[in-house]
RNA sequence: GGAGAGGUGUCUGAGUGGUCGAAAGAGCAAGCCUGGAAAGUUUGUAUACGCGCAAGUGUAUCGAGGGUUCGAAUCCCUCCCUCUCCGCCA
């Protein structure tokens, strides 16, 4: 959510930056704008009215306390008519609040001056790319026949027990699960993230702190009878360690990394492309996380940049970077960089990792603040990136590895899951 | 799940209808004191939003939401959380 305060000091620079996006929203924050003004006023009046009946009320007080109840009574009297104007007032001050509210959570991020303009997929910038695109041998086959040759994963268990989209692992395939799981978070601790462990169903507070709710309600799982949410992913949890939280200046960055599950409903998703590991109603993921102090949160993204880039050459993965443009970014980031690895057996490239910086975007939904030098309370900027997702890195390395005796595992994993090759 | 106790500012903790944004102490910060420090002493010490060039000022906030009342930290209702005992249990 963009900070009001923000809109209003800087409104053309906000317009122009959310053009990127889509130039519709410019519309929408001049009815922010309006919305607000109006939403001042009405609470100026209802605040104003509250005041003099605060002010009778005092009176009353001390009319009563010097025993004269006469006089009292008829300021009682008097206070009827200031009541039921302030409960006119307020009613609608609350209704100017909502409609403010209403509209300003549909506003996306503003994006970076560095996001490139444009609508689609197609419009994304690759700013690096690494690695040679394996020559496969011949009769090289996509990842969903590998898995099933070598027993890996195993699909139709896993709809027997749940349904499409929640795989079963066996064996080698489930120890490279957990090779890569600990890889990934060892890599990350040892870059100076905090490992944690965070709660798997989150509230709606929670959902909402970090953008997922309102305006991606379905995509989550949500257990209705406790009214809670399977997390789509760690930054939920991770991110809203620090909701309501004001910090200290010298605490930032805060760096933090957690393994989970990630679900997600994918809903409407489902069509081509998307066999195989390729998308899943149940994944694993490392993410990792950043609180940051505004002056330094372009440079920790730049720094989560070249940690993704290590883990992916350690694995010995070709892959390349994306710059998102506008149209193509989350709601709530204002700069992404998407990571894909080339899977050579598909011949396509499949995203592993999105990193991005959200600003003062989330962290004005959380309240997550610092105290800066001044003494003020001030937004902190929230980054985060996946450090990776399990899936589509497994369906790469196999296709990419694949060889006549068997698939081959990349040196770096091999003191993780025990054995070299899948055979 | 059952029974009971409780949730107050950075912390401890007082406050059962009126001048309470809230006693007192601790902590923290600044001044005095000191060669320097400790001790002592004085002062200050929440957040959000509105209005104002500013000094300042208005409103809200004592777990959350609603209600009673001229007036609520204090009374009533609902919910959340914590603790103790019992039950259940990986």
């Amino acid at each position: 959510m963009l900070a009001l305060q923000y809109l209003r000091e800087n409104t053309e620079e906000a317009k122009l930056r959310i053009s990127k996006r889509n130039p519709k929203y410019v519309e929408t924050i001049d009815q922010v704008l309006a919305l607000d003004e109006e939403n001042r006023k009405a609470k100026s009046e209802m605040e104003k009215n509250q005041s003099e009946a605060n002010a009778m009320a005092k009176k009353i007080g001390e009319l009563m306390k010097a025993g004269n109840r006469a006089e009292a009574d008829v300021l009682k009297a008097e206070t009827a008519a200031l009541k039921e104007s302030g409960k006119a007032l307020e009613e609608r001050s609350k209704q100017f609040e909502q409609e403010l509210f209403d509209v300003l959570v549909t506003l996306p991020n503003t994006p970076h001056e560095s996001v490139p303009v444009g609508q689609t997929a197609e419009d994304n910038y690759t700013v690096f790319q690494h690695g040679e695109i394996p020559a496969l041998q011949e009769g090289a086959v996509p990842h969903w026949d590998l898995i099933k040759q070598y027993d890996l994963i195993d699909f139709e268990l896993g709809s027997k027990i749940s349904g499409a989209g929640f795989p079963v692992y066996k064996g080698k395939g489930a120890r490279l699960q957990r090779a890569m799981i600990n890889f990934f978070l060892d890599e990350a601790v040892a870059a100076g993230f905090i490992e944690i462990q965070p709660p798997l169903l989150v509230n709606a507070d929670s959902g909402f702190g970090t953008g997922q709710l309102p305006d991606k309600e379905g995509q989550m799982y949500h257990a209705t009878v406790d009214d809670l949410y399977l997390i789509p992913t760690a930054e939920v949890p991770i991110t809203n360690i620090y909701r309501d939280v004001i910090l200290k200046e010298e605490d930032l960055p805060i760096k933090n990394v957690g393994y989970t599950p990630c679900f997600r409903r994918e809903a409407g998703a489902w069509g081509a492309h998307v066999r195989g590991l390729n998308r899943l109603h149940q994944f694993d993921k490392v993410e990792i996380v950043q609180i940051a102090h505004p002056n330094q949160s372009y440079a920790l993204l730049d720094e989560m940049v070249i940690h993704v880039k290590g883990l992916l050459e350690k694995l010995e993965l070709p892959y390349r970077i994306l710059h998102l443009c506008g149209g193509d970014m989350g709601f709530t980031s204002a700069l992404t960089y998407d990571f894909e690895t080339y899977s050579a057996a598909q011949g396509r490239w499949l995203e592993v990792s999105s990193t991005s910086n959200f600003e003062s975007f989330q962290a004005n939904r959380l309240k997550c603040r610092f105290k800066n030098k001044e003494g003020k309370n001030q937004l902190v900027h929230t980054l985060n990136g996946s450090a990776l997702a399990l899936p589509r890195i497994l369906a790469t390395l196999l296709e990419n590895n694949q060889t006549p005796e068997g698939i081959r595992i990349p040196k770096a994993l091999v003191p993780y899951c025990g054995f070299e090759m899948i055979d």
